[in-house]
DNA sequence: GAACGTTGTTTCGTTTAACGGAACATCGCC
DNA sequence: GGCGATGTTCCGTTAAACGAAACAACGTTC
């Protein structure tokens, strides 16, 4: 083996994987022109990703063919197609707890007139999965898809409750940042928050995500007893007392242990 | 070069862009875990493709590293992560339509009791980018991100109407399937009905996704006057009539009307 | 209206990284 | 304890990905 080809292949294992895989390039952009909000030029992608227009060109034509872009025929832009949509939608189907919650979700909306989400844990991120709209004139906006914080948020301190272990130690560990107000940042207080939730079945975040909103949120658990998600009602702080009235969380928590049995978990 | 060098130049014309391209084989990997209902073996998905497990393995590993799927670490297994469902969720934000419908969406919900679906057009294909559930017993699951047919569903017959005409004429050359029991199969049928609907803008198709079903779907238009998608009640055909009743075909037109109007639409 | 600066697209020879066979490491099961 | 699965790694071969440069099709500018 010459240097240089010790030396690339240390680079390799330092870098833990840079873009030698090619198909690695087509994968990073579909993200990017994903993330990005409107479609991308064959010039500005190639400036993007410091490689020729040639294999921009090639990349998108192939991401083409399969029809996970297409190119606009006016402006010669790319764009995601829809079946970027329609395969997450069919990914969204696969968590068992959504088909389960769908019902009791709806319910839960017409009882405290709150918008009702339901996230789960999915490689150690909370995401909504579902939303149904609430009965006040302002709604909050936690659309589908929302990767909600693990330590100032309602679903993410359920999950850090009742969910794996390694979660909370591995959160605790980490910088706890303020994405909001009255967001948690000390992480002894943090640990001992989710140790009353624990202990009382439920949580609440006000002014954590955005002032004037709160959530309260009750876990939801498998035929295994395993942490399946989280389902709450959000809405405005005026509604949603940081201090909720008892009856919000016996709703909030008779829902979820419904949507519990439903999925098989029997209480011991 | 040699014969068989030529077949295989040959063979490459004509099927249109083979599996040559490298990248094009971790995309149809994507696609083919997100289909499939569960998680995905190495040597299986090598058999799937006729290709190598090494090459499996390869292609899977640059999935993982962008996160697109995840290995179940107790069966070792692979699956799509749920990054591919967060940048589909982001990508039907794109839609303007579904943020100006969203409001008006709930408020026909209230208004006629029945589940609300909205539509759009991308890239020829009629797609539900949402759906509020009804308050009925019974919901007829029409979820996001499901494709219906041109020709045998309420959404598709107004993208019919009001879409691009090519759309209506490429339509009409292809075979018509049966989807459900009264599906329309004879073009000219189609095309008849298809005036009608443009003339009395909004269009029914009572048991022809499923029996016992119905929906009532009214045309969107953008700023510029184009078509936008398609906004429906959709329930049994007990409380949508094959021939609607007056006050619903009002609420759905209005509404989608009104959903135009915040788009941009102005009426001449 | 011709010259220019864009854009996306194509070509082509070089070189890199994708490929598959085979060996390997685990695990579960008989 | 050996068998038959699995997923993973190694390595020499070769095919396919790469970038530079030329190309075509627009818009803009002088």
């Amino acid at each position: 083996m010459t240097l240089s080809a010790v030396h690339a292949r240390k680079r390799h294992a330092a870098l833990t994987e840079r873009s030698r895989e090619t198909a690695d390039l087509t994968l990073r952009l579909l993200e990017f022109m994903t993330l990005e909000p409107a479609p991308c030029g064959v010039t500005e992608l190639s400036q993007q990703f410091g490689t020729s227009k040639a294999t921009i060109h090639r990349h998108l034509r192939t991401l083409a063919n399969r029809e996970f872009v297409r190119q606009d025929p006016a402006t010669l832009r790319y764009e995601p197609a829809i079946k970027l949509f329609q395969l997450g939608e069919r990914l969204r189907e696969r968590f068992g707890v959504l088909g389960a919650a769908r019902e009791e979700m709806t319910r839960l909306r017409e009882a405290t007139g709150q918008a009702v989400t339901l996230s789960t844990l999915a490689e150690g991120r909370v995401v909504v999965l579902e939303l149904v709209q609430g009965h006040t004139a302002v709604e909050f906006g936690i659309r589908p898809g929302t990767q909600m914080s693990l330590h100032a948020s309602a679903h993410g301190k359920v999950a850090l409750a009742f969910g794996p272990a390694a979660l909370l130690e591995r959160c605790l560990r980490g910088k706890l940042a303020s994405t909001g107000p009255d967001a948690i940042t000390d992480p002894a207080e943090l640990k001992r928050q989710v140790e009353a939730i624990r202990q009382q079945g439920w949580a609440t975040a006000a002014n954590e995500v955005l002032f004037g909103m709160n959530a309260l949120a009750a876990p939801v658990f498998d035929h295994r007893g395993a942490f399946a998600g989280a389902l709450a009602i959000v809405g405005s702080t005026q509604f949603i007392d940081a201090r909720p009235a008892a009856k919000q969380v016996a709703l909030v928590r008779g829902a979820a242990a419904r949507v519990s049995a439903t999925l098989g978990w029997r209480p011991e």
